[in-house]
DNA sequence: GCCAACGTTGGC
DNA sequence: GCCAACGTTGGC
């Protein structure tokens, strides 16, 4: 079991979106970043833990808990001309990028929110906080995933 | 809207 | 293979 943190802007498809689909699972496409197609091509298994963060938002912060649905499968976004996420150098018979279904775990009572996690001792290492980090996708330690569940499930 | 950080591209 | 230019991310 491997734990994950994994950044949406609620603007474009938020937590709430997650819990609304058909299934409570959306395919994760549109990564278009090497380590974080790696992270989910190589490292990540279903059933896996997911930390859904908000980003681009006032404020930025752990909105809920998801989980890995799917082994990785190529993003079909990447052969479509007309998506956004349309990369002419992925074709099926050697797709570049990959995609994992997201299935709704779980609420928190409330947003964790960034500054919050900035301050909280046991994330001082956590890599969503690293200066100048950027990527969509990154690992999460178990302590790490532990204590944002626990702030998220106590009083505001 | 600003801008620092950082990944990617492409000329050489 | 270097590196300047450019585009994107994401907090503020």
């Amino acid at each position: 079991m491997k734990y994950w943190l994994m950044k949406s802007e609620p603007d474009v498809f938020s937590f709430e979106d997650l819990k609304s689909r058909p299934g409570q699972t959306e395919p994760w496409d549109g990564v278009r970043n090497y380590q974080a197609r790696n992270f989910m091509r190589d490292d990540m298994q279903v059933g896996d833990l997911i930390l859904f963060y908000h980003s681009n938002t006032n404020p930025p912060g752990v909105a809920g808990i998801a989980q890995v649905a799917s082994e990785a499968y190529p993003d079909p976004t990447a052969f479509d001309k007309k998506s956004k996420y349309y990369d002419p150098k992925s074709n099926p018979d050697s797709p570049r990028w990959v995609l994992v279904d997201v299935k709704y775990k779980a609420d928190l009572k409330r947003l964790v929110a960034l500054e919050e996690m900035k301050a909280m001792p046991e994330l001082q290492e956590m890599r969503v906080l690293q200066r100048g980090n950027r990527l969509s996708i990154t690992p999460v330690t178990q302590s790490e995933f532990e204590a944002i569940q626990k702030a998220g499930m106590g009083k505001a």
